[in-house]
DNA sequence: GGCCTTTCTTCGGTGGCTAAATAAAGCAAT
DNA sequence: ATTGCTTTATTTAGCCACCGAAGAAAGGCC
């Protein structure tokens, strides 16, 4: 039996995940011999991806050599694409962020004018960075699902409402003459957490993402889970109250109708209207839900009422996924997670660790994202680096 | 990049499915030449699966061979083990039943006694099958989770909760001979279904279990996802109601309080007592639910409303399973529903039809399994069987 | 019969891997 | 310095599953 992936790609992920390392560890790891390791790493050092850095210490014998990652050699583009505001990362094969920017979202803007936008920023940002436009593998695009991802369609966010026929990747890649595709956002949050090697390979984990709405990417063993449609970990619409207010999804009692940002700036709203809470409101959700999570580190007890009660919701829904799928990790990501992560990993820890059927089995750890922020952004730029360097898949193996 | 799988196992799969086949359709629908597949058959041929039942219609040339699975050549023993009641499947290739035998639940008796009757029941059914016992290729175990695979343990199960530390597989295999393997029940029922070629392949689905508790098996793309350790699909433990009532579980509002049997049995004894409906109660669940089932399909308005009620329970727990996994297909099995399986296909069709958030997309169909009450009984024989001649995992093969 | 079509098999050849032999690079004892 | 030992890296031959092309077999049609 044939393991998934190239072996070319799996020796590149660890190069990359495990630092400086040698031939012989690599052949340790994978299960490849030593021969094998040493044909696929010529390859990886005349693609220019690798190199050679100096020797490891001796063990009684010939010392073996470095392998380490070339930053340089390849760089992917990523945009976390959203409502309230787009982030633009360039990143390198170590999966360092080089360039950054975030603009404004789309607003008024109709999609074929936004993205004429996104094109010329992007071209702006790579003018800025001295970097060889030929070493840009592509650009991933990250946004809030329901997607069309072989399409490249943004379907159904109901954030981004008027992109639901806009062919996205087709018109960017046109724009920009950069290969695109399109991934949920949690789903590449999920990706980039594990493209930074911070979660261990082999591992079962989830990536759930807080922007405005809230998502959960799952990855399975160092590969990307999508499900039948690309549709998978729609998060914030698993029900915390089955016979509850309906949401516009069309479900009852969502888990975003009581822990996204917009419900708690809605409370958060009704606690200043009563006076209850000295607060301004912009209409910018991202903004306001800062506004209320700055307040709740600061300790005004309101507001953190108001946040802790969106991480115990929020864990509550959790609960049922870590039941249904069985998670060995939870990585946290989003901007939503931005001031107050320390409060939701805290109060997620603690109910999953007392409310998960398998808790006596396995400790499901909890941790925010290494990546923060531009989680998002970040994964879609890997995205397009894996795509291009180490290709895998579970969705395009057909068994008959 | 290779599919996981060997060929061999992928061609016999088709035979099986597909139903008399020949080289050149095997060829087309696996992507291999015909040379490959000719090469792949011969051996089937060796190894006696497989046979050649003449010839296909001519169309202008050489008429081609048709092949079909060799049903008595292997068989299967699968044991579907609950605390009310087990049940022994003996299966051929073709996935047909040629002996069952139903026992009763362990009650009092412990683990080590009731393994030894296992064993024992085992011995006779196989001794009135006309059967070559070296053509037995192991024997399943099916069993209400969480579980541990690798040990073989049943380690968690509320209602089997004496057998918590006791060496399933390795007694069970002591006293038969038989390889065993254990698995959850609703993983079971979903390799089952896969099996029996009810579902195509290539395509993501879920079979959900509801004998005394309610499970959930996925199997993707012909391959059973197991999560981190194999506890995936507990979906009793999803909550439809974060802030109901705690769950033995430790959770709170399990969707296991309100639609599962023992749910509504509970209401029903309650409707009895106040002459609101006219049952008597055994006290074993599986009767009483049956008893209540049966009620409800002749007519008995009070009966209806209660599976009406569980269905509906349960229909909006499948609908956050599918927000999080995205399904094709769902098929629902198990003891419970063999007398009110429409009723519950009707209700969860509706409201996951009306409340999916992918529902605009793509369209999830939901159905009865073809194995009925014996789904998980004979999911656990074809586990062996499977194991055996077509071994696929997405599980063992790691990456790292 | 001869000819065409379609099915199945045989026969080199290739890619990705392995195992085993060999080359290279260091340390240590003499 | 030379010899020996250890460990690392590369080369070599070979295996295995597969492919492509050519051939053999089995039918229909003229």
């Amino acid at each position: 039996m044939r393991r998934r992936g190239s072996s070319k790609g799996r020796a590149l992920d660890l190069i990359r995940s495990q630092g400086p390392i040698s031939r012989v560890e690599l052949a340790e790891i994978t299960g490849l011999t030593q021969a094998t390791i040493s044909n696929l790493v010529r390859e990886l050092l005349a693609d220019g991806v690798v190199s050679e850095t100096g020797r490891g210490e001796s063990s009684g014998g010939k010392p073996r050599m470095r392998l380490e990652i070339n930053p340089a050699s390849r760089f992917g583009v990523g945009v976390d694409l959203g409502a309230d505001s787009s982030t633009f990362v360039v990143a390198d094969l170590a999966g360092t962020i080089i360039g950054r920017l975030g603009i404004d979202g789309p607003g008024a803007l109709g999609p074929a004018d936004y993205v004429r936008r996104m094109a010329d920023d992007l071209a702006h940002l790579l003018d800025g960075l001295d970097i060889d436009r030929a070493a840009v593998v592509g650009l991933g695009i990250a946004a809030p699902g329901p997607i069309d991802r072989e399409a490249g369609v943004i379907v159904g966010a109901p954030s981004l409402a008027a992109w639901s026929e806009f062919p996205l990747t087709a018109e960017l890649s046109r724009l920009t003459g950069f290969s695109c595709v399109l991934d949920n956002d949690a789903t590449a949050a999920a990706l980039g957490e594990f493209w930074l090697g911070a979660t261990e390979v082999g591992s079962t984990y989830a990536s759930v993402y807080m922007g405005t709405g809230i998502g959960a990417g799952i990855v399975f063993d160092g590969t990307v889970y999508r499900g039948s449609r690309s549709n998978v970990g729609e998060l914030g619409h698993v029900s915390v109250d089955a016979r509850g207010p309906e949401c516009p999804c069309g479900n009852r009692g969502c888990v975003e109708l009581y822990a996204g940002p917009h419900a708690v700036i809605a409370r958060a709203r009704e606690a200043a209207a009563s006076g209850g809470i000295d607060l301004e409101f912009t209409g910018v959700a991202a903004a306001d839900f800062a506004a209320v999570a700055e307040a709740a580190i600061t300790g005004h007890p309101l507001a953190l009422a108001l946040i802790e009660d969106s991480a115990e919701y929020l864990a509550e829904a959790i609960v049922s996924l870590v039941n249904i799928i069985d998670l060995d990790h939870l990585v946290l990501a989003g901007s939503a997670f931005e001031k107050v992560g320390a409060i939701y990993v805290r109060t997620i820890q603690h109910i999953v660790g007392e409310r998960a059927l398998s808790r006596h089995l396995q400790h499901v750890s909890v941790r925010m994202s290494v990546n923060g922020t531009d989680a998002a952004a970040l994964g879609a730029a890997t995205m397009v680096l894996q795509e291009q360097l180490s290709p895998r898949s579970l969705q395009s193996v057909t068994l008959a």
